[in-house]
DNA sequence: GTAGATGCAAAGTATTTGCGACAAG
DNA sequence: CTTGTCGCAAATACTTTGCATCTAC
């Protein structure tokens, strides 16, 4: 089992407040990635005096502490989700915006392998799918 | 040999004024993928005249008829370049900035087929590798 | 107690748009 | 001619920041 985001702030000796563990736990009960916007709105059903400004500055905070990802999909805001071990990349349906998570050890290798050739480290990588479904 | 971008205007029913053909000049001869400003900064050596307001619709008709490829690269403003038959993806050195361009074609299948096993047919896709230079 | 966090409103970026003048087909 | 484009400045969208106050540790 892996730690929840509370948790990881305090290894990380992140200070948890008030506003904080409010976010952590929206965004850990969320799997839809939701942008800053609609975090606001979720955060803000749970304490309505929370700033907007403090939602950007924690999801920022979480962003380098490597408790979030960010993710910017085409032409849309940025978007999170909360970070665990595994990692995986996006299918994006281009009709709905829905999100599928998928994981492809093969496609990792080869693109380590691409970067290996052209003599480089890989340190980072995005892989976005968007697809539309298929008739049936 | 491919089509150049004035011909792709006329192919595609986009009328070609002055200010398009210096765009269109500007980014046949730009193998950097520059950003709005860049390419403003370059389209104003050749006529001061011409506004941002006119690159930023120029970049997006461009983009929409299919004559260039917007990316939005971690963290940094969007950036365009020239699109050709040739499809590729992008390695990104994280330290200077620079991008590699290549093409896998077995990433490319592996793609199509995680896409398949999900139920969807690939409409696009994004792959962007971040690497740092490995000293030898 | 103190360093760091918050809320607010103001400032920054990047990009888009309304409008009257102008140019391409 | 007429429709679409241009330049300009104002507007918008998203995000960051200065500052006085407050809070976690």
């Amino acid at each position: 089992m892996s730690e929840n985001i509370e948790q990881k702030c305090l290894s990380k000796g992140v200070k948890l407040t008030e506003q904080r563990k409010i976010i952590a736990k929206i965004m850990s009960g969320s799997s839809d990635h939701p942008d800053v916007d609609e975090l606001y709105n979720r955060v803000s059903k749970i304490d309505s005096k929370i700033s907007i400004a403090t939602v950007y500055r924690t999801v920022k905070l979480f962003e380098e502490s490597g408790i979030l990802a960010k993710h910017e999909f085409k032409g849309s805001k940025a978007r999170y989700e909360e970070l665990n071990e595994g990692h995986h990349d996006h299918l994006i349906d281009v009709k709905s915006g829905k999100i599928i998570e998928f994981v492809d050890e093969e496609i990792e290798k080869l693109q380590k392998k691409v970067a290996e050739k052209y003599g480089y480290n890989l340190v980072d990588h995005k892989l976005e799918l968007y697809g539309v479904k298929k008739k049936t």
